[in-house]
RNA sequence: GCGCCCAUCGUCUAGCGGUCCAGGACGUCGCCCUUUCACGGCGAAAACACGGGUUCGAUUCCCGUUGGGCGCGCCA
């Protein structure tokens, strides 16, 4: 039995973007799950749009999301050669042709179609003329000769059987005028090349392999496995473009959100195993399977992405997720500020307050947010919501409180708290009458961890001079 | 315009002819827990797009309609 090759082959013209970042998962998934290989392709044939910074950024994304392949990355620009030969060898064997036409023939041509209400389509006008008959002074592309009759069966893991008339497709070009191959060619001989078994890719190809498949009969090479999964749509619905929520695996992770997380979310996009929502690497792997993908495209969903991301960050032991919040922070919204100011000190309090904050966290970068009110100097901003609490008598509380607290012998969040809880026992109120303006001068918000932590994370002076500030 | 794909709660989905007055999850709304928030627990509202068939019986099969999507480049 040979053994089973995906591999995910993203265009170097932008970002790694959420659809590719599926795909690529599906195919590494696939790979995994049958101890296959996993390879990456840069498409990198058009020189004119590709860019090594969005080759980077598409590694680095892939790198991020623990999506590791095989061997050595594949700039198929480096595969020129190759596949002019096999351009060359198509036209010798009769199953491509030479066509002169100019691009703006081809503009003129589309355009008459559709005006007369016709499929845009080449209309092979060179399919069988003499070449003794080609202008002077015009560089010819290299078209297929594709089968005019009968139609072209694509036999799909998740789309099952679709048959396209084959007087749908079209002479394409093999090889464009300058010598450089064309995506359908490039793919073709690339993916037999490199011995791709499985073709995982979105099912807006699901046209080309048609197309590729005729290509593929054309060279006598054996035709892949395909699978089309479906597109990821944005959240009203529509296609994800650049406005509308396409944004690049960078977006994600400086929102907080851990790969283990999005990976998750990515692949209950259209797959589901049972009733199953949490799945760990290995739980994924093994469950992973194509048969079980649907068939209909899905919406983005934020609130579900978040609801999977706290599941993560509660699931990961508090050491991992320290070191996981430390190394991203420099990514996280408003992290390079705080990674700025952050000494020895600083980041011992942080450690300190860590358990505190992460239970009510769902993404690192509201890990950040919680730990504002450690780097906030005196006198703190207080937010509108708590100074209601300071002026609706929280004040009063706070100035019984100070000499209470001051005169504490030892600090921690034990001491305080008995004495904040005698104080309130005294007159006879609840306890959240007491913490609630201790939080409001503490942290100026009405939210915080509990609050003898955060007395205790802040120390005895900060402490006693916040609450200071704000008592009476 | 032509070809192809899709269609279960707001969202992601389970369902592969009877077990479905349709199950789970997120979200929403109550209640509980509580030191705020978050977590957790309990409960509620919420869907088979429509019309024809096939069948003893359709959410499940077929056809059509409607609504979405994708493709139709010397882009990938």
């Amino acid at each position: 039995m040979s053994e089973i090759v995906t591999r995910f082959a993203p265009s170097p013209t932008g970002f790694l973007h959420i659809g590719g970042a599926r795909t690529a998962l599906f195919n590494w998934l696939y790979a995994k799950h049958v101890g296959g290989k996993f390879l990456l392709r840069i498409e990198d044939t058009d020189r004119e749009r590709s860019t090594p910074e969005a080759v980077e950024a598409i590694l680095d994304g892939l790198r991020w999301l623990e999506l590791d392949w095989d061997g050595d990355v594949v700039h198929q620009f480096t595969r020129v050669e190759r596949h002019r030969e096999i351009a060359m060898r198509m036209l010798a064997s009769g199953n491509a042709y030479r066509c002169y036409c100019t691009p703006a023939e081809l503009t003129e041509m589309r355009e008459k179609q559709r005006l007369a209400g016709l499929p845009p389509r080449y209309d092979g006008r060179w399919r069988d003329r003499d070449p003794s008959e080609a202008p002077n002074g015009v560089a010819p592309t290299i078209r297929l000769r594709a089968t005019q009759e009968g139609e072209t069966l694509i036999d799909d893991k998740v789309q099952g059987k679709v048959v396209f008339p084959n007087k749908d497709l079209d002479d394409l070009v093999l090889l464009r005028s300058d010598g450089n191959p064309t995506y359908m060619l490039a793919v073709v001989v690339d993916d037999h090349d490199m011995g791709v078994t499985h073709a995982i890719r979105g099912d807006d190809h699901l046209t080309n392999a048609a197309r590729q498949t005729q290509i593929y009969q054309g060279l006598g090479w054996d035709v892949p496995i395909w699978a089309h999964i479906p597109l990821i749509h944005g959240p009203d619905g529509a296609k994800l473009s650049k406005r509308h929520g396409a944004l690049g695996v960078d977006a994600y992770r400086a929102m907080g959100y851990l790969p283990e997380a999005l990976r998750n979310y990515l692949v209950r996009l259209g797959w589901s195993h049972g009733d199953k929502e949490m799945f760990s690497q290995d739980e994924m792997i093994a469950a992973f399977d194509l048969s079980a993908v649907g068939r209909s495209a899905s919406r983005f969903d934020y609130a579900r992405l978040e609801n999977m991301n706290g599941h993560f960050m509660r699931a990961t032991d508090d050491a991992a997720l320290f070191q996981q919040f430390l190394k991203t922070l420099p990514y996280l919204a408003g992290g390079p500020e705080m990674a700025a100011r952050l000494d020895e000190a600083k980041l011992a309090q942080i450690r300190a307050a860590f358990p505190g904050l992460r239970e009510r966290a769902k993404t690192l970068v509201e890990l950040v947010d919680g730990a504002q009110y450690l780097f906030a100097h005196r006198p703190l901003a207080i937010e509108p919501k708590a100074e209601d609490v300071l002026a609706k008598g929280g004040r009063l509380h706070l100035k019984m409180l100070l000499p209470r607290l001051t005169a504490l012998a030892e600090w921690s969040a034990a001491t305080t708290e008995a004495v904040v809880r005698a104080y309130g026992e005294e007159i006879g109120a609840k306890l959240g009458t007491v913490a609630q303006p201790l939080r409001c001068a503490l942290t100026g918000r009405t939210t915080s961890p509990g609050i003898f932590d955060v007395l205790s994370v802040l120390g005895r002076d900060e402490s006693l001079g916040r609450i200071a500030d704000q008592a009476i």
